[in-house]
DNA sequence: ATTGGCACTCTATTCTGACGAGTGCTAATC
DNA sequence: GATTAGCACTCGTCAGAATAGAGTGCCAAT
């Protein structure tokens, strides 16, 4: 896909120390800075050279005529592919929070807890997308009379996730008709798929109780719905307002944008997605991600794996100038983390 | 509680007319635009006049030597509480929205679609608290045995909210075994409260046949934390981003704070605490809700009600100049009409 | 008690010039 | 041929000065 630019050894060393200089203080880096600080006996001059062909590439632009140069999004990413050395986590940070989360019982809990994790690590915002299921097992299922023609139907799927909702029938059933549906299904289904209930049931229709066969309809459209929502991908975001603590967001028009993308969760949900199947992780700089709205933004994501079958993804959302040598880590570890604790429930 | 300062008048039409120019268009109101404005005869020179006067009450304040006025929180109160014409909705409005809201099975969807609305009309944060139980009845109870000595429970109460736990016992049990625990309750308690049911198992634990002994206390432990967790507020916000378009929360830490607030949720729940046993609407000004943090807001909630009783708080958070004389009806209207809709169900 | 008039204050805007940072180009150098 | 020094030039920022406008406070007249 990218067509990198074949650029020499000095060039890259040089876009190296401009990029981490220029996330370290925010500030366009001059000629004469980035002569010194790379290291490698050159005059500004030459550095001046060297930056009209990184501009003449697109790897870097001068924000105005004399002003240093600055990373564009071609740079970031020759940056994050090529050039970046990543600071290895001191390995105990870790160990710390695992023995910490590993009490928890709630999954939700965990994830909730993950996501501050990550956003307090970063001091930006920590997404975690919640584990989907791979199938859906029927455990067991139980219809509760309401008043009137309501009848509150009680699904527990996976060993553990209880669904409920209130379907509306045609009459009032009684409690003991409704015992006799759920016994049957309970005992004809528990332990099985969701949709080879579905379709088995609905094939053998008529072989059912005519008084009972709406009761079975609905249950199975219950059922839909549950594995609707439970395919249905969701997550949790925390420290949205580290975000505010950026110069780069101080456009209130585009904050309000990313916020309202965080919070309506769809475009997020677009972006985290194209993650789920990568291998590993993955970064989107800018308008790379295809929303105009985060154009000021950068999300690192990594996809995380209960026994070795990936299940969700994790990340952060941070201004595209950010420290990705020591976000890539926190992530890429957080994802690991969270994995293991997930498989050893 | 308030003394309030006596005032003519003719200052109080004055009073009136400054916040009314000045939530309308944000800028300080000076002399001259008050006496053409006022409609009643009177010099510029007069209102200055006047104008010191109130700033001496401290209604009042001049954001420098040159500037006009512009109200203080103690000048809005005077404004909401005594000089405030509210515009009545028209009509239709209403009952539309009635009509829309009334197909909604799910409760919660109707709490998060009242929010909105609320967010919607005012163009700021809508807020609306959840509908506290007033009693929590057991409806149904369920054991599910899960792998190890895991045990899924699950408690209906008041009639459709499923609640549910996995708990840990000495042993496994078995699923008849279960059952019968769970038969024993359903028929001995069904219908009664749970706090009755944990006081009268308790007492008679020693007629329980011993084995099930462990499994009846740990029913009864959760289902303190049901009653626990159902009687803990929490509330439902949207609209957070339209906040981010006025001009008084251009203060990015004052920004963070709120909503940081928002989402921690704490402050804000003491804020509509106070609300809920109040008789009619409340309005809280600026610092007057007693948080730093809410310096540039005002929030403006009411009680609703299940029956005539009050079971919850709505509300809107926006700046302290917001148009009350419009926000006020939309909250009281919006109050009814939630009460109402959760009535009929 | 109300009003007109006037001096005064303060803000916002615009313009200016000086300064510094940094570039691009060219000619000299290695 | 690559590198460097030198120099003219551009642009942004800052401080200061000038100006206009809005609005006040106060006093004297009504």
């Amino acid at each position: 896909m990218s067509n990198d630019p074949i650029i020499n050894d000095r060039a890259q060393s040089l876009l190296k120390t401009l990029i981490e200089r220029y996330i370290q203080d925010g500030q366009p880096v001059g000629s004469r800075i980035l002569s010194r600080e790379s290291g490698m006996n050159v005059s500004p001059a030459t550095v001046r050279n060297v930056m009209a062909d990184l501009e003449d590439l697109g790897l870097v632009k001068a924000p105005h005529t004399s002003a240093g140069r600055i990373p564009t999004v071609r740079g970031y990413r020759l940056f994050v592919d090529n050039l970046l050395t990543v600071r290895p986590l001191r390995g105990n940070v870790m160990e710390r929070f695992r023995d910490e989360l590993h009490r928890l019982d709630d999954p939700e809990e965990l994830i909730d807890r993950v996501s501050n994790l990550l956003s307090s690590m970063t001091r930006m915002a920590g997404l975690v997308m919640l584990p989907r299921a791979g199938s859906v097992q029927l455990k067991h299922i139980e219809f509760l009379p309401l008043s009137g023609d309501r009848v509150l139907v009680i699904l527990v799927v996976n060993d553990q996730q209880v669904q409920n909702r209130i379907i509306h029938t045609d009459r009032a059933y009684t409690q003991s008709e409704l015992q006799q549906a759920a016994n049957y299904l309970n005992s004809e289904f528990a332990g099985r798929e969701l949709d080879s209930i579905r379709a088995r049931v609905l094939q053998h229709m008529e072989e059912i109780r005519d008084d009972m066969k709406q009761i079975m309809q609905l249950a199975v459209q219950l059922a839909d719905e549950v594995v609707q929502t439970s395919q249905t991908a969701d997550y949790v975001v925390h420290g949205e307002t580290n975000l505010m603590s950026y110069a780069e967001m101080a456009d209130m028009e585009r904050l309000r944008q990313l916020f309202e993308a965080l919070k309506t969760k769809q475009d997020i949900l677009h972006i985290l997605d194209k993650s789920i199947h990568a291998e590993g992780m993955q970064i989107f700089i800018g308008e790379e991600s295809g929303y105009e709205a985060f154009g000021e933004c950068s999300v690192v994501t990594s996809p995380y794996r209960v026994q070795d079958e990936v299940v969700g993804v994790l990340g952060v959302i941070g201004p595209t100038r950010m420290a990705y040598d020591r976000v890539i880590p926190v992530v890429d570890v957080t994802a690991k983390l969270l994995g293991s604790l997930l498989t050893s429930e």
